[in-house]
DNA sequence: GTTACTGCAAACTTTTTGCACGACA
DNA sequence: TGTCGTGCAAAAAGTTTGCAGTAAC
């Protein structure tokens, strides 16, 4: 269940070397951060990662850990679990469906395919609970914002 | 694209009696609530049913609007689109995975199936942007949960 | 030596809660 | 009529930002 050492260590060095591929400073506080989140496969909020990462760092701020994971995501390196950033929102449609997110603008789209719908949860995952449903999340840049980028680069 | 007529009248049929079936009361703000995110395809954040059902409603508040949603929530007639409440949670595990996501207490853990990994965005997507990730959540009550429920019953 | 990063504090956004009044069944 | 729901206001939770000092390259 946890992460085997040596895929932490993959992982850091990843991290790491992602990190000056973009010439970003390898600070201290910033590989303790990755250290933790490398560590982790309980998908830890940003709170979690502070507390753990104050055990080694005790002087860091909970605002570095924010902008850590945040420089981590716009890199790809890591990524937000729950999918959009900012309000909840709400999906009154009751039939079976799955969804397409823009990872841009937040749009979200339903999608109806009875290809999707055939997706059941593997056996395996019995042992973690009772699935009650499956669904699919397409992830990408929607049309509209794909348009905006390439005006930008004109 | 927009939701027609008729399924949104099946929508708020739906909601409403599902409503009064829990002896919980359909009051006018509620009524109008339902109605808006019957109405809505595009997962209208807390905000913007405010502001759509504040047209007709203009007294109605915010928090209003937020304890209704969290009811038909309850109830399992509305869905956050994005998953967790609460804070943001991350993920550093770089290979293919999906995720199963406990609706009790919020417990995420990896799933690794290759079956899972050979689902494909479907041709239609593509008039809604470019896919770059698929991934598979199956949302249901983990192990844990289960037990301390059926404790609680007991 | 530069420039990017950090810590602090304050602000901002999103969501929740306590309380007294008003409305539904 | 009794109870549940609402509006108001304040607070809590989560996240972002400006600034001056510090550390990485």
């Amino acid at each position: 269940m946890a992460v085997s050492p040596e895929e932490v260590e993959r992982r850091v060095d990843s991290l790491s070397h992602a990190l000056r591929g973009s010439s970003l400073r390898l600070t201290h506080q910033r590989l303790e951060v990755i250290r933790e989140v490398a560590r982790s496969d309980e998908h830890p909020d940003v709170e979690a990662l502070y507390r753990a990462v104050r055990e080694r760092v005790p002087t860091i701020s909970l605002d570095t850990v924010y902008r850590t994971v945040a420089t981590l995501g716009d890199l790809g390196l890591v990524r937000r679990v729950a999918l959009t950033p900012g309000p909840a929102r709400y999906d009154a449609n009751p039939s079976r469906h799955h969804h397409f997110v823009c990872t841009r603008c937040g749009l979200i789209r339903d999608v109806d395919d009875p290809e999707l719908d055939a997706v059941r949860a593997p056996r395996g995952t019995a042992s973690l609970g009772s699935v009650e449903s499956v669904e699919v999340q397409l992830r990408g840049v929607c049309t509209p914002c794909h348009r905006k980028e390439s005006d930008d680069h004109a």
